[in-house]
DNA sequence: ATCTGTTTTAACTATTTGGTTAAATCAATT
DNA sequence: AATTGATTTAACCAAATAGTTAAAACAGAT
């Protein structure tokens, strides 16, 4: 046997370049052959169709997604540990992994309702974050506010920079990349203080 | 003569559809014509190649974009004003046309250059509306906040619901739709009081 | 040396799809 | 009635592409 495991790996981080890139319609297996240093042929040999090789990646992308939000519910903290820790463990995941947003909505065009039967299978319970926000409200230590307001708030000021890049870099930032790696640096911090700002009585 | 008119905006219409939910490559033109309620043939009178097709409707839907913002920022209003009828005219405009997000996403991924281009050659000036947050600042009327940070806060703020809408509605609405619209209508005042609480002293 | 699973090569098939064409039909205008 | 442009029908072409196949080469394990 030759070092296996490789290839596979090989194939699975250039795949998920190139879906990412093109989706599943614009990519092209001879793409991701060529990207792997392999041909088409060993390819097909590893993953048999092209769909396959797309469940594969869909699969390890949405397990990377849920990877901190369980994480961080699952640690029974106190509202304001949460907000502080899952924005900053949130955004230094997509520093990780950049193109989980755009995959994600790519995915949600084409397929919504898989995307949301893959949410439902997940262990993050939604009914216990809503509770932890209404509890810090009935106890006044934040104004009132939907609790699917405030999380929604929070996601997109996390996921944004990441789906807009090209944009905030191009049009905001002059398109001077090392602005737009200082920007992100900058953004736990600033996501932090403006939704404590925004919610702290 | 039939009536004419009407049928190249029965392609416009159903390509818009088309291109939106599937992105370029996954569109297909038998559907666009089957949408239109056309024929392949006819489709191609009217518009040469895919490509043609497509490219008038992105120019079409990127005109929609910068309509609003175009029109807050020219207007002249002090912070305050400009904070509250951008947020409220932003979210009617995606009510109109939630295609937007998704569509200029897509396209992000596939073209960043061509989408930066276009944003620049748009009549909307960056520099008046740093210009107008850090006066804001100076003038202690809000906390001091860099205008990049608050400008993709506030884009966020209005987009992600919008992007995100499968999501929101099947994972945290129990999948009623009724409950979207109802988040939905809430939104602008939601995303103000947010907004504002977050930044003014 | 032989065996086994990996990898390459290269040609091939089947299907999808963008795009074309030509002839016929239709509907309004003249 | 004749003209003109819009639309349909239906067949077709060419290119791209997913997927297959068979044979050979290769490399490590036994």
């Amino acid at each position: 046997m030759v070092k296996k495991q490789n290839t596979e790996d090989k194939i699975v981080e250039a795949a998920k370049k190139v879906f990412i890139q093109k989706g599943m319609d614009g990519a092209r297996m001879q793409q991701i052959a060529d990207e792997a240093g392999i041909n088409k042929a060993l390819l097909h040999y590893y993953f048999r169709t092209k769909n396959k090789l797309f469940e594969k990646i869909f699969s390890l992308v949405f397990r990377d997604i849920f990877e901190v939000l369980e994480m961080a519910v699952m640690k029974e903290l106190s509202f304001e540990q949460f907000l502080e820790q899952f924005i900053t463990e949130y955004i230094a995941l997509l520093k990780r992994k950049p193109y989980i947003p755009q995959f994600v909505i790519h995915e949600i065009n084409r397929k919504p309702q898989r995307i949301v039967d893959q949410m439902k299978n997940t262990k993050f319970d939604k009914q216990q974050l809503f509770a932890l926000i209404e509890q810090a409200a009935e106890d006044k230590r934040i104004r009132p506010i939907p609790p699917v307001h405030l999380i929604t708030n929070i996601l997109s000021l996390c996921l944004f920079p990441f789906v807009a890049k090209p944009i905030i870099t191009g049009f905001a930032l002059d398109g001077d990349k090392e602005k737009y790696k200082t920007y992100i640096d900058e953004r736990p911090e600033q996501v932090i203080t403006f939704v404590k700002q925004a919610l702290f009585l």
